[in-house]
RNA sequence: GCGGGCGUAGCUCAAUUGGUAGAGCGCCAGCCUUCCAAGCUGGCUGUUGUGGGUUCGAGUCCCAUCGCCCGCUCCA
């Protein structure tokens, strides 16, 4: 199965080279990792989805507003949200079993009094790997246990406590008592800034044991870097977004003050984002520029819940509706141990793609921490007055996030699909079309003379230019045979080929053929746009 | 960033022990075609990812670099 959804997806990579959907940015000069351009197929198909997503988020809707922020934004936006610190991974290798850890996922166990300078391990300090208190505590409480029965302490094994608990890094001392009374004391940290040259040497990894292969911490800064103005002194540090949501925060008071808007309102900003990725992988999937749709929704921390439950579901159906029908679309609910800092609950929409389960979006509550962020890193008041109930309070956040890019890449590969059309002899031949939903398509209609005589070009091209000016994405093709004409259309996911034949010149009518089911109804060459019109809406 | 694999025309691939690169498809110009690709004629296409090195001579060997794929890792 590996290998059947691998060559999928090479022939996806390959189509969609070959017909202009995507291609490798800077390609001439051998690439860049991690960047991409989209061909001129693949910029209509990216621009219909945003604004697919823009008109049902906008347009429609009259408690939502939409925003364009800069993506250079004052620093101090980053100090706030986080992103400077939390963007800052420093990771560990192990020059042995060549694992990686997260620095602070490293938990330190120092056995105190027993390890003096030198002690070798594994008696006197050892270390675990660990997502949260729990994992760390877990880890402890087996290692105090193989100590235990090592050195033969049968009372040390019976009673052991952990008078503190573990909390958030550094974890804090640990007491170990026996029956017999307190005898060994434990330091644990989260590794990070313990992991110093000097413990280095005496560290075991916490995958194979060896001991002093680990390495220094190294920063990876997922932030990219930038200089504002000419001079590329440390004060005119700047950076690129990471994320479009932190422009609507600041922005909120901004535009409750002039949109008239009451709570509960959401504003909404399509655009780029850019983050210094540590491996980019998987085509577009992981790029180290790519494009968001965001909504943070505002309302009383009293609905959030109801609001929260309302984006999951919207968001999930959204993308059903333009085409993820299949089981390969899921909506996944976070695990409370999964859950950011400042999330209350989340969920992702997830799509089974051919290299595995990814994120397209994430619906979060995010509660009231990014207004409450903004207004003590800016001394500005964030909070919401409510004429009615006269009441005070910041208001909490539902943020539905999605990629752009993986959305696209999403419909994509949902669409791909092979299959087998007669040839001009009755003979099964397979196909190639890309089943995109109407609404998404890039080219919505072709039109094509059946021949290239007999005046059947002129009225072809009358209907073209028809359609282009009700402004629809049509294409005129009178080259070669019509089969021909139809697969190519077939391979651009065209869902309708309009067809000027003999009858035409009788009496106006035209043969439309419908991609998926290749079937051909004749319509009045004058109905044709309202025809395709009727079909492509979302 | 680490480990493994790979890099020849737009695409898929070929080129014997190192001897100055070839096929199909596609594309372009015509012809033929009255409804679903691969019918006819003619034509274009590459400093073999890039840069060095070894050699009389390298797509084929060595080094570096860039990119792609898989695993670890990370995330929207």
């Amino acid at each position: 199965m590996a290998e059947k959804s691998e060559s999928l997806m090479d022939k996806l990579v390959a189509l969609c080279k070959r017909r202009g959907f995507i291609f490798q940015s800077s390609e001439i000069y051998g690439g860049i990792n991690g960047f991409w351009d989209y061909g001129p197929l693949g910029v209509e198909l990216k621009r219909n989805v945003k604004e697919a997503w823009w008109e049902d988020i906008v347009r429609k809707r009259d408690d939502i507003v939409g925003l364009d922020c800069s993506i250079i934004m004052n620093p101090k936006v980053w100090e706030a949200s986080g992103h400077l610190a939390g963007f800052n991974d420093p990771m560990i290798d192990c020059k042995s079993c060549k694992a990686r850890f997260r620095a602070d996922k490293v938990v330190i166990f120092e056995l105190k009094g027993a390890l003096v300078k030198g002690t070798p391990p594994p008696i006197g300090v050892w270390t675990a790997e660990a997502d949260s208190s729990e994992e760390a505590n877990l880890a402890f409480s087996e290692r105090v246990k193989q100590i235990a029965k090592r050195f033969n302490l049968a009372e040390f094994k019976k009673g052991f406590s952990i008078d503190k608990s573990l909390s958030s890094p550094p974890l804090g001392d640990l007491e170990v008592k026996t029956p017999s009374g307190s005898f060994l004391l434990f330091d644990s940290f989260a590794g990070d800034s313990h992991l110093t040259a000097n413990y280095l040497d005496v560290l075991p990894c916490p995958k194979c044991n060896a001991v002093g292969t680990l390495t220094a911490p190294r920063k990876f800064n997922m932030m990219f870097k930038t200089f504002v103005g000419a001079s590329e002194d440390s004060s005119a540090v700047a950076y690129l977004r990471p994320e479009t949501a932190q422009g609507i925060f600041c922005n909120y008071k901004n535009v409750l003050d002039t949109s008239r808007l009451k709570l509960p309102f959401g504003i909404a900003q399509i655009g780029k984002s850019f983050r210094n990725e540590i491996n980019p992988r998987n085509y577009t999937f992981r790029s180290r520029e790519f494009e968001q749709m965001e909504i943070e929704f505002f309302c009383h921390p009293d609905e959030a819940d109801k609001w929260y439950e309302y984006w999951r579901n919207e968001r999930y159906q959204w993308y059903i509706r333009h085409g993820l029908t299949s089981s390969k679309l899921r909506l996944r609910d976070h695990e409370a141990s999964e859950l950011a800092h400042y999330a209350r609950a989340c969920a992702d929409v997830e799509y089974e793609f051919p290299f595995g389960i990814s994120e397209l979006e994430g619906v979060a509550n995010r509660t009231d921490f990014d207004l409450r962020q903004h207004q003590q890193f800016s001394g500005k008041d964030m909070v919401y007055f409510d004429d009615e109930t006269k009441e005070r309070f910041l208001p909490y956040v539902i943020e539905p996030s999605g990629g752009v890019d993986r959305a696209t890449l999403a419909f994509l590969c949902e669409a791909y699909c092979e299959d087998q059309a007669p040839d001009e002899n009755g003979v099964m031949q397979s196909r190639t079309v890309m089943k995109f939903h109407p609404r998404l398509a890039p080219v919505k209609v072709a039109v094509f003379p059946l021949v290239k005589k007999e005046g059947m070009p002129e009225i072809a091209l009358e209907i073209h230019q028809a359609a282009r000016t009700a402004g629809l994405a049509s294409f005129y093709d009178e080259k070669g045979a019509v089969g021909r004409r139809y697969r190519r259309q077939d391979e651009a996911g065209t869902p309708f080929c309009v067809t000027v034949d003999g009858q035409t010149l009788q009496d106006r009518t035209v043969t439309v053929r419908d991609r998926d089911s290749l079937k051909q109804e004749r319509i009045p060459a004058e109905k044709v746009v309202q025809y395709v019109r009727e079909r492509i809406t979302g």
